[in-house]
RNA sequence: GCCCUCAUAGCUCAGUCGGUAGAGCGCGCCCUUGGUAAGGGCGAGGUCAUGGGUCCGAAUCCCAUUGGGGGCUCCA
């Protein structure tokens, strides 16, 4: 760790190299199709893009193409020029560029940048020309293109953006690329996108025989296959003995319930389009749940309640149904059929605070669990246009909601960043964000605090004073829902889970087939023990057998011969490699057994 | 939902200019009884995603639909 305060992104030489190729690829595509109109095309992380508004499609054989060129135009050695200049002078410079002709009007009318949002202040306006290409452009660039290494950039993809990222407008047509430094960082991040697609999750899902998707069930609806039950078995398994130590109740609902339900929460107003449409019989509508809370809410109304009965914690690993668009489906991370962690907290405002608290240090201990060592609480504020609309219609509750949040986090010391407009509908919403062992962002937990639902369905209790008054709820997900989790753990993991989350702990794997006797004995004394086992009695070689269970990624590989048959023992191979030669299976069992019980990290 | 792209055996993939299909793995049988990441042989297995169209003839060309992927939008 160093003490230098870190450079912002924004202010790097690695930003301005991106930037800069960024316009070198307009130039080229714009070489290649003058009749395009170009938009805007900044850095991202790890790269750039630039949106065009083209005349045709354009193919990857296309981005060779313009990749080819963009080298050519770095090798001319062009200088980066930077001129400020008034509205007018710059709307006759893009006279036929529609696009840059709205965002000079957004720069000079408030300013707006070249996302539609309000700036601060009014921007000076000023154009960057290299060559032959000049671009609205409010820098920084390098100063001269020959800084950009022209064996250190890739075009990578062609993708679909909405101008200004809204749905309703045009699509445009977007190439992303990526330069860096060196070549070799260039190297780097391709390999680590090598890296990234061995863990894809749907690879190992699939290899791994944990879940499935069949065309005949349907987008988003994955089917478990026995070694992802066996995941989610032990993540339910977790979550259940986490919850009864810290005083949850576990209830059950079912699946489906009236219209009148979804009406009552106001879910059916906001989300009618991500709920499956409903089904009618005998003239009443009914809705498959796409959540929890307003059947929890029943169950807390369904009796009278004092203030010594709270705080009520009411956990169900309850399963709901969302229509998400198709587009947005992905694997098992965007699903429409899940599972979720749920739980809803009923507390009084005093104990806000420590319940509050409570579910983070949850939090705390499954990051410590499943070594996550890098999080960031998203804390998702209202946003005063969406009231009525996006979010219930009570500003003074949402101010003093988020007030208690802020103060929660800020009291535990919690990291956490202020989103606006992003709370849920009935109160501000704390998402999760970890990075995975290669270090992509994933956003699993997520709990909100509730000041909305417990007024509508009447849910109160008596306070000390004798008069009733309404609880707040705390929706809270720690483990997210077993498909995003299996989802995150599979990369984070590669595979390679921890004994006690491995569907298949130990195979036993006969030499010949003279020990198969011996070695059906043994699985049959680990299953006993509670030690998940099978054995390898094909007819293969004992080199095939072992790559194969390594290939399935299991922990511990009991190889029997006639020695270990005749003396009663077994030889160890780790998952990692290593060897434990000749040990009594006992001795065998009691590290298994210690490593799952304790849901060890190591084998 | 939108833009682009892809779909061949259970899996991973090959298939040229249009002439009705191949490999490896897996599966079954046989031989091999092997000491820490693939022993060998034989065999079964395909309406080339689905439905239309063009053509003497379509896995191959065109259209639509379904599903996957890269993005955008969205994610209570």
């Amino acid at each position: 760790m160093s003490n230098q305060p870190e450079e912002r992104y924004e202010d790097s030489q690695l930003y301005r190299i991106r930037h800069s190729a960024a316009h070198v690829m307009a130039q080229a595509v714009l070489e290649f199709y003058p009749e395009a109109k170009y938009t805007i095309g900044p850095p991202v992380e790890n790269g750039f893009y630039y949106d065009f508004d083209l005349p045709e499609a354009i193919t990857n054989e296309d981005l060779e193409k313009i990749e080819k060129r963009m080298r050519q135009i770095i090798a001319g050695g062009h200088a980066f020029v930077r001129k400020a200049l008034s509205a007018e002078e710059a709307r006759q410079i893009f006279s036929n560029q529609p696009y840059k002709l709205e965002l000079i009007e957004g720069l000079e009318k408030g300013g707006l940048d070249e996302y539609g949002n309000p700036l601060a202040e009014k921007p000076e306006i000023s154009i960057y020309q290299h060559d032959s290409f000049t671009d609205l452009c409010r820098g920084p660039h390098v100063e001269n293109t020959r800084q950009i290494n022209p064996s250190a950039i890739k075009l990578m993809s062609i993708a679909g953006a909405y101008w200004r990222g809204d749905e309703h407008n045009k699509m445009l047509t977007r190439i992303y690329g990526t330069a860096w430094k060196t070549p070799d960082d260039l190297k780097n991040y391709l390999k680590m996108l090598e890296e990234a697609k061995a863990r894809d999750h749907r690879k190992l899902g699939k290899d791994l025989e944990i879940f499935i998707y069949e065309d005949e069930v349907g987008p988003g609806l994955p089917l478990w296959l026995p070694r992802g039950g066996v995941l989610i078995e032990e993540l339910e398994k977790l979550a259940k003995e986490m919850e009864e130590k810290a005083g949850y109740f576990r209830v059950r609902t079912p699946h489906l319930a009236k219209e009148d339900l979804f009406l009552h929460s106001g879910h059916l107003p906001y989300y009618a389009e991500s709920m499956y449409p409903p089904m009618e019989l005998e003239g009443t509508k009914y809705y498959v749940k796409p959540m929890n809370c307003p059947m929890h809410h029943k169950i807390y109304g369904a009796k009278s309640h004092s203030y010594r009965d709270l705080p009520i914690r009411l956990a169900e690993y309850g399963t709901c149904y969302r229509y998400e668009k198709s587009g947005e489906l992905f694997g098992l991370m965007r699903v429409r059929s899940m599972q979720m962690n749920d739980a809803h907290i009923y507390c009084a405002e005093e104990q806000f605070e420590q319940e509050f608290m409570g579910v983070i240090d949850l939090y705390k201990k499954y990051f410590d669990l499943f070594q996550i060592e890098k999080y960031v609480m998203r804390f998702s504020l209202h946003g005063k246009e969406g009231l009525g609309k996006k979010f219930v219609d009570n500003e003074r509750l949402w101010l003093k909601t988020e007030e208690m949040v802020r103060q929660a986090m800020k009291n535990g010391n919690v990291p956490f960043v202020e989103v606006a407009n992003e709370a849920a509908f009935y109160g501000p919403k704390i998402d999760v964000q970890i990075w995975s062992a290669i270090g992509r962002e994933f956003t699993l937990a997520t709990n909100q605090v509730d000041f909305a639902q417990p007024g509508r369905f009447n849910l109160v209790f008596m306070n000390r004073n004798g008069v009733e008054e309404t609880p707040l709820c705390i929706h809270r997900a720690p483990l997210s829902t077993h498909e995003r989790m299996v989802g995150f753990l599979l990369e984070h993991y590669a595979g390679n889970f921890p004994a006690w989350l491995s569907p298949e702990h130990a195979r036993v794997i006969p030499i010949t087939d003279n020990q198969n006797e011996y070695a059906e004995g043994i699985v049959r004394q680990l299953l006993e023990k509670g030690i998940r086992a099978s054995a390898d009695l094909s007819a293969q070689r004992m080199n095939a057998k072992i790559r194969e269970a390594q290939l399935m990624k299991v922990p511990y590989m009991l190889v029997v011969g006639e020695n270990e048959a005749n003396a009663g023992q077994v030889s160890l191979r780790v998952r990692d490699g290593s060897r434990q030669d000749n040990i009594p299976l006992a001795e065998f069992i009691a590290r298994a057994r210690d490593r799952i019980s304790t849901r060890s990290g190591q084998l």
